[in-house]
DNA sequence: TCTGGGGTCCTAGGACCC
DNA sequence: TCTGGGGTCCTAGGACCC
């Protein structure tokens, strides 16, 4: 029987933007940006949340719901930190520690009770470490399964701590909103609904068959988390995850839409440099490079184009990119969003014959000198994006009519 | 309400091969 | 000849999470 602890951090974001600004306490807090820019809620204060404000609402909504809120910008680096300090004082109560998210980790405690107690007490002395070592408030769930802890500190929340006694996890689960269990979002949520049910006690009535045949592999995993077990599938295995990552992307919400061939192909070439830096970072190369285009009225396709031999090179993720937009973007509709992603990793690209290796050697060991140009100087150091624009402007200039254009 | 950015996993259809 | 069955790869879209 297995003790699994649920660390989930308290308002996390807006938490430690507290502890750099301590007058932003006890106040509505909403992080995420400007009320009156385009973005969503990152996280809100449980005062801003009194007046309806939760994460992912839109920033304009949310000003217009709570406009006494503060509104401050996010700060990743600042977050990392500290997720850091708290996986340390984790690390203190057991080996067995991972971090499912920036501000979430679960702990096997099985067999630590020599050690820090029985379950309850060991998570309010982990409770206290964390408060004492970061300043920062935490909820924690105790239970069999990682599931059953997972929703135990949401219910726990905030600041407190939830032990789901061992054998009483049906009778836990059974009044809750299916909407609790990991993986309901809104969609599964409506579809349970027309079926009646509502609560995970509901969901535990129907056997897995039957919900297997209506949602696939997925009901078959719901089945088994109605009852509180680790049934396999996505969320697991997010869970689990902590390897190689799968793909890496970067998109781009533009503050006002825009059909500016110009603009959008150099911002084309700016998200492709940092995929690109990405992969060297990482050590990886990519075959499949994917477009993604949103128009201005939200409708979003995605193109995607497997290589022979994978890359890591800017220009080449550049190159594709620029195709796949070319080819399917309407010339004159104005444009949301871009985004530019690449999957299909293979440890290293193959041989090329000698003399295109040399080129590519010295490609690679240039966009090397420049980004460690950029960690030295700053983002704006080194930019193939500027060069880009430059051609482009030259090949608009032949090409008036713009795109799409076989510049000569 | 006017909708971010970075991820993971699943499904489904078509191409292609044996 | 009127139509197999399995496997793999690729693409597009979508649900979901933090």
């Amino acid at each position: 029987m297995k003790t699994i602890f649920h660390v989930d951090m308290d308002a996390f974001f807006v938490s430690v933007e507290e502890l750099f600004d301590p007058s932003l306490k006890g106040k509505a807090v909403v992080v995420g940006g400007r009320p009156n820019e385009r973005g969503v809620v990152s996280a809100a204060s449980y005062e801003a949340r009194k007046f309806g404000v939760h994460s992912a609402m839109p920033l304009r909504t949310a000003y217009k719901m709570c406009p006494h809120a503060l509104f401050v910008d996010g700060h990743p680096e600042r977050y990392r930190d500290y997720s850091h300090r708290v996986f340390e004082v984790l690390g203190r109560f057991s080996p067995q520690v991972e971090m499912a998210s920036i501000d979430e980790a679960y702990i096997d405690m099985t067999g630590t009770e020599r050690l820090h107690g029985p379950p309850l007490r060991a998570a309010h002395l982990l409770h206290e470490a964390v408060r004492s070592q970061t300043q920062l408030n935490c909820s924690i769930g105790i239970a069999t399964s990682r599931l059953v802890a997972k929703i135990s500190s949401d219910q726990a929340k905030p600041n407190g701590v939830l032990w789901v006694i061992p054998g009483q996890e049906a009778r836990f689960l059974a009044p809750l909103d299916v909407r609790k269990v990991p993986g309901v979002g809104k969609v599964t949520e409506k579809n349970l609904n027309a079926l009646g049910i509502h609560k995970v006690g509901d969901l535990a009535r129907f056997d897995e068959t039957f919900l297997e045949s209506r949602f696939g592999k997925w009901g078959l995993a719901l089945a088994g988390k109605a009852r509180g077990l680790d049934a396999g599938g996505w969320f697991d295995s997010e869970v689990a995850a902590g390897g190689d990552p799968k793909s890496i992307s970067h998109e781009h919400t533009y503050g006002e839409d825009t059909a500016d061939a110009e603009t959008l192909e150099a911002t084309l070439a700016r998200l492709s440099e940092m995929v690109g830096r990405r992969l060297r970072e990482n050590g990886l190369h990519a075959r499949t490079i994917q477009l993604k285009l949103r128009y201005q009225d939200f409708s979003t396709l995605t193109r995607a184009h497997t290589l022979e031999r994978a890359t890591q090179i800017d220009t080449e993720i550049f190159d594709e990119a620029r195709a796949l937009f070319r080819k399917n973007w309407k010339a004159g509709a104005k444009v949301r969003l871009l985004g530019v992603h690449v999957s299909s990793f293979d440890a290293c690209a193959p041989q090329l014959d000698l003399l295109a290796e040399d080129k590519h050697e010295r490609w690679g060991q240039a966009l090397a000198a420049a980004d460690r140009l950029r960690d030295k100087y700053g983002e704006s150091a080194v930019s193939l994006a500027s060069g880009m624009r430059a051609r482009f402007r030259e090949r608009t200039h032949e090409n008036p009519a713009g795109l799409p254009g076989k510049p000569k």
